[in-house]
This record gives structure tokens, C-alpha cells and sequence, in this order.
DNA sequence: ATATTAAATTACACTGAGTGCAATATTGCA
DNA sequence: TGCAATATTGCACTCAGTGTAATTTAATAT
């Protein structure tokens, strides 16, 4: 509301503003709508409903239905990557992608985290699209180790190394699941890197 | 053709055998129309009317369109396991794995693994439905482990050895793609494991 | 203020996958 | 031959997703 800003993209206009509230508006009235009734049992019309909007508008903020769950995940997808390419030079690749997930898991709500993978696991679909992010997240942590370990004799072992990452990131998830959140996301992952130092 | 047997289960009956014919019929349609015009541009209508049946029938006897892709891809997981179950005692979990991966793939048709892998590419819907079956794969192999190394201490490292397995098995078929088939399958498994061993 | 342009919202009509249901046809077996 | 189980089909329906074109609303230049 500050008047002042004669001009200039540096302050939010009012456009931007309504976008960003509506894109909210339409996530949260999804997950609202998904945990009450599950996600297969909801309908886009539903979620335009709630969310105030015509249901086409919703294919103007979003891809698919999924792409609501799958926004939220790749949340942490990016800072994940992040992570890695601000890590400290003199590690090997997996130690480097290791000290990234941990760090990153530690800012993660548990609940939260609870809660989406429950969401996914009730449909198929969307299960599957999960996958698809996790996939993107292999690629996106390739790219970063490669400006860190340049060269192709490396190729195989980065792609191995970020494999192996978010395979123990999957892995994480599902345990803490299963643990319904008792014990913290970072501990468990030291839990699996260690096993898997141990030469599995 | 052979009409000697009277009667008894032990020979297929007529049932069994239009019913086996039907099945290839429509997975043989499929596979034409994909190849001939992509997965998404071939309609279940296309796929039933070249297979010679209704739209309805086809749902009788698969559950989704991408299940014609998803079936071919299952044979190869149940060597998989199968081979595990069959391996000698003695060796690491890993080593068990990556010796019946190994195995398998040498009976792995190149030519066609490939282009069921560039299909699956051409298609989000579809390369998302592949990763399930990879986490089947990967369920499948844990069970199977579980059976030679019980007890609760090694479920983690049965765990990481099953998806490393799984991811090593995915980054060879990407491989095999890109190299177009030059090297063979095992021997890029070779390489991957050795890579894997050199402690990445 | 006003006209102009670009972005946002909506309605409408359409395709295509997948399901429920009920009717008909075919095969296996007594 | 008759009966039960399995296979096949048509029809009507729901829902996700797309193309198109019209309308509304915000940003900007005059």
C-alpha cells in the first residue's frame, strides 16, 4: 500500500500481488480438499470451487491436478542443489551430496513431510509423478557436481553418487513415515549413509 | 492342433489359448501404433480396432493404457528376482544383486530394450509409470533378500542394495540409449559396478 | 483522464482415458 | 443337452486436460 515508488519493478504491483495470492489460494484450497476426502476423490471443479476460481483458470496456474503436491516437494528439490553447489571444495562427490541432504533435511517439518508422503501414497498417479521429480532432482544435482568435479571420466560416478542420494533421501522419507516422525529426519539419514559406508 | 488328450488341465484349453492370443494380439497392436505414431498420439479406439476387439474388451484385459508398455517391462524384473532367490549363499547382499543383474541382463535383447526405453521416453504419463515399476522391482528384491540374510539389522543395507541395484540397472539402459546400443548391457553393468566399488 | 496494450479470467465445446452396468455370446463341464 | 463360468460388447457416464475465442482487469503511455 506505501504509495511512494513513483516506478519500477522493485515493488510488487498489484497484478503480482493477486497472482501470488491466488496460486496460495488455489494450493492450499487443494490440500485442504485432499486431506479431507483423499486425492483421487477430489475434483478440479471442487478445487476451483474452493479456491474461487473458474475451473479453466486453474489449468492457468497449473499443469495438472498432481502438480499441486509435486510444487511442494520441489521445494526442497531446489535448495537441495543449492546446497551442493555452495558446498566447500575437497570432498569427494558423494561426501559432498551426503553433507548437502543432511544439512537440507534439518530445515524440513517433519509433519509436513509426513503428510505429502502420505498424500502420495494413497494414488497411484500421483505416486508415479513423484518419481518423475526425483528423477529431475538426479539430473539438477548432476549438473551441480559436474562444476565441482569437471572432466568425463567422472560422468558415471556423479550420476551414481546423485542416484545414491536421493535414493537415501527416498529412503529417509519412507522410514520416517513408517517411525511417524519419532525419531528426526537428519538422524535417520546418518543412519543410512553410515550403513552404507559400512560397505552395504 | 494335437488332439490325442482327453481331457485334464495339463493341456491348454481352448480358453486359455484365445485368451493368450488376445492378450499378444493387442500388446503386438500396441507396440505397432506406438512405434508407428507415438504413445500419445494412439488412442485406446486405434489400439482395439487393430487388435480386433472393443474399447471395452481391452480394459478386460489391461487396466490402463500404459500396462501394454509396463508388461513388457515386468518380465525382465521377474528374472530379476528370481535370479536372487537362485543365487549361492556365501556373498554380500550387493554382490548377490550385482551378479544376478548381471545375469539376467546378458539375456536382454538390446535392440528392443532400447526402443521400448525410447517409447517410454517420448511420454511423461509413461516414463512416470515406469519409476513405479522400478519401486516394485526394488520391493520385490528386498523380499527376496530377506530370505538369504534375515534378521532386522541388515533391512537398511537390504534396502540401499535393492535401489542400487535398481538405479544401477536404469543408468545402463540410459546408457545403452545413448551409446545406441555399441556396448552390450552386461558390460556397461561391469563398468557401473566397478565405478560403484572404486568407493565412488 | 483516456486510449492502448498486455495479462488474467471465463465460458463453451471437444477429445480421450477409465468405470459401472447390464445384456449377449462363448466355452467348460456335468 | 443344459447349466455355470468366463469373455465380449454397447452404452452412458465421470473426469482430466486442451483449443479457442470472448470478456474483464491491471499497467502504461499520451
Amino acid at each position: 500500500m506505501a504509495s511512494g515508488q513513483t516506478k519500477g519493478p522493485a515493488t510488487e504491483g498489484l497484478r503480482e500481488r493477486k497472482r501470488r495470492e491466488t496460486l496460495q489460494r488455489i494450493t492450499a484450497a487443494g490440500m485442504r480438499l485432499f486431506i479431507k476426502q483423499g486425492y483421487d476423490n477430489t475434483t478440479l471443479d471442487e478445487i476451483a470451487a474452493e479456491a474461487g476460481i473458474s475451473r479453466r483458470t486453474f489449468f492457468y496456474y497449473f499443469k495438472s491436478k498432481d502438480e499441486i503436491l509435486l510444487s511442494m516437494q520441489r521445494l526442497n528439490s531446489g535448495r537441495l542443489t543449492e546446497a551442493v553447489r555452495n558446498a566447500p571444495a575437497g570432498a569427494s562427490p558423494l561426501e559432498t551430496i551426503r553433507d548437502a541432504v543432511i544439512r537440507v533435511s534439518e530445515e524440513i517439518p517433519a509433519r509436513e513431510m509426513i503428510g505429502i508422503h502420505r498424500l502420495m501414497k494413497s494414488s497411484a498417479a500421483v505416486q508415479a509423478r513423484k518419481h518423475i521429480t526425483y528423477v529431475e532432482n538426479e539430473n539438477a544435482l548432476v549438473e551441480a557436481l559436474r562444476v565441482k568435479f569437471p572432466g568425463p571420466k567422472h560422468e558415471t560416478a556423479l550420476k551414481l553418487a546423485a542416484m545414491m542420494s536421493v535414493g537415501a533421501m527416498r529412503l529417509a522419507v519412507e522410514t520416517l513415515d513408517e517411525e511417524n516422525g519419532k525419531r528426526p529426519l537428519p538422524d535417520i539419514l546418518r543412519d543410512i549413509y553410515a550403513t552404507l559406508d559400512k560397505g552395504v
